[in-house]
DNA sequence: TTATATTTTTAGACAAAACTAAAAATAAAT
DNA sequence: ATTTATTTTTAGTTTTGTCTAAAAATATAA
């Protein structure tokens, strides 16, 4: 597996979590900031080996042999990131880009040695879960901040949107994996929340609370 | 710099340091498992970038700004070995194969903060030096065993053929990085030594003594 | 010193992964 | 149901790093 093929793979696996009837040509396209014609020729490279099913014109479906693959790869990155923050102190949102080329380094010792290292963590620093070694994935039946109801304790697992700004804004608010919300009101106007962290309250909008996942 | 250019610029490197005149065409190839003529290609390649100074039938040397970038080459190399064995708990004979896909890994900040988690460590696990960030290394006057006086204490600090053999034999034998030994005979005929480590007495071959350095 | 051997370079080709431009298929809109 | 727009694919190039085979330069030996 080359590194071309193994960004594709895991673009796949990532949207078709959102679109699993097949993954449109144009869609990975975009993800890789590439062009469609490039595309359609990696399509064909994955379906003759069996990694994807591809019919012209109708997208693409992971194979079961794919879908583990892609499994792996997503395990790698996200247990590059655990490394990357919990040992050498990087901020979450400086850890995307090197775990994107970590994730590529061949080595399955190296991997399950580097799990066991960091504790055989169930997430990553973005709250996102760590498949095992099997492929298996821990769920949490996680809500948008958005949707909770009121008076009731919240822990923040996670957030949708992990670009670098978002990210900021958080560590400036104090808000951070783990934090425990309690929201007091909802302005019924605007959607914006009044919620309890760190025994302050803040306000927080819509916008934001769209963002993070709860638990 | 692509990885295939970083692995041009560490070959010349290492084989610069035995023949500082100028490195060959067909050595090059011959550490690059690769052929002449894709040396020469690349040898331009790198001209043009003036990261090696390169005549035609003359052989190329370093420039120093390709002399410092083969430094930090061979400084995330050695810093990788660090980590592979001291937090990940692989044996020496283990590593260099993935620190050789690691050492690709591109960002400054990486290596920095892994230096720092590693405790700066100045040698690898096979007591090569691992150079600084600014590209300096600490020499330590080693000695081959084959070369060192009777009745006197020496430490193990390196060995000059790192072959998985030849590590799983020192393995065996319970000799490691910082093994100290009090070489008590030398059999003239076969240059055989009589050595103690670790309060027992072995015989050592003299093929194995001049393949370790000592201090 | 001339002949032979070795090393190095050139020239031309190939595979991987990207691109552009044009054609074909599908989807949307009048 | 046509027309129009969008998406996807094909066909033909390009770049990077490799290769083979042949030519040129250097080194070695008779």
């Amino acid at each position: 597996m080359t590194t071309s093929e193994e960004n594709y793979l895991k673009v796949i696996y990532h949207l078709s979590l959102v679109s699993p009837k097949g993954v449109n040509t144009n869609a990975i396209a975009g993800m890789l900031d590439t062009k469609a014609s490039s595309v359609t020729d990696m399509l064909k490279k994955l379906s003759d080996k069996e990694l994807v099913a591809y019919q012209k014109y109708q997208g693409v479906t992971l194979t079961s042999k794919g879908f583990h693959l892609a499994k792996m790869i997503v395990r790698k990155h996200r247990l590059w990131e655990v490394f990357l923050v919990d040992k050498l102190n990087f901020s979450w949102d400086e850890v995307h880009d090197i775990a994107e080329e970590l994730e590529h380094i061949k080595s399955d010792s190296l991997i399950n040695k580097l799990d066991k290292f960091l504790g055989f963590p169930d997430f990553d620093p973005h709250g996102d879960p760590i498949p095992n070694a099997d492929g298996e994935i821990k769920k949490v039946n996680k809500l948008l901040l958005s949707e909770v109801e009121l008076n009731k304790q919240y822990r923040c697992i996670g957030m949708k949107d992990s670009s670098s700004d978002f990210l900021k804004y958080l560590d400036k608010q104090k808000i951070a994996l783990g934090s425990t919300f309690l929201v007091k009101e909802k302005e019924s106007f605007d959607d914006t929340l009044l919620v309890e962290i760190n025994s302050k309250e803040i306000t927080i909008s819509n916008k934001i609370a769209t963002n993070l996942y709860v638990h």
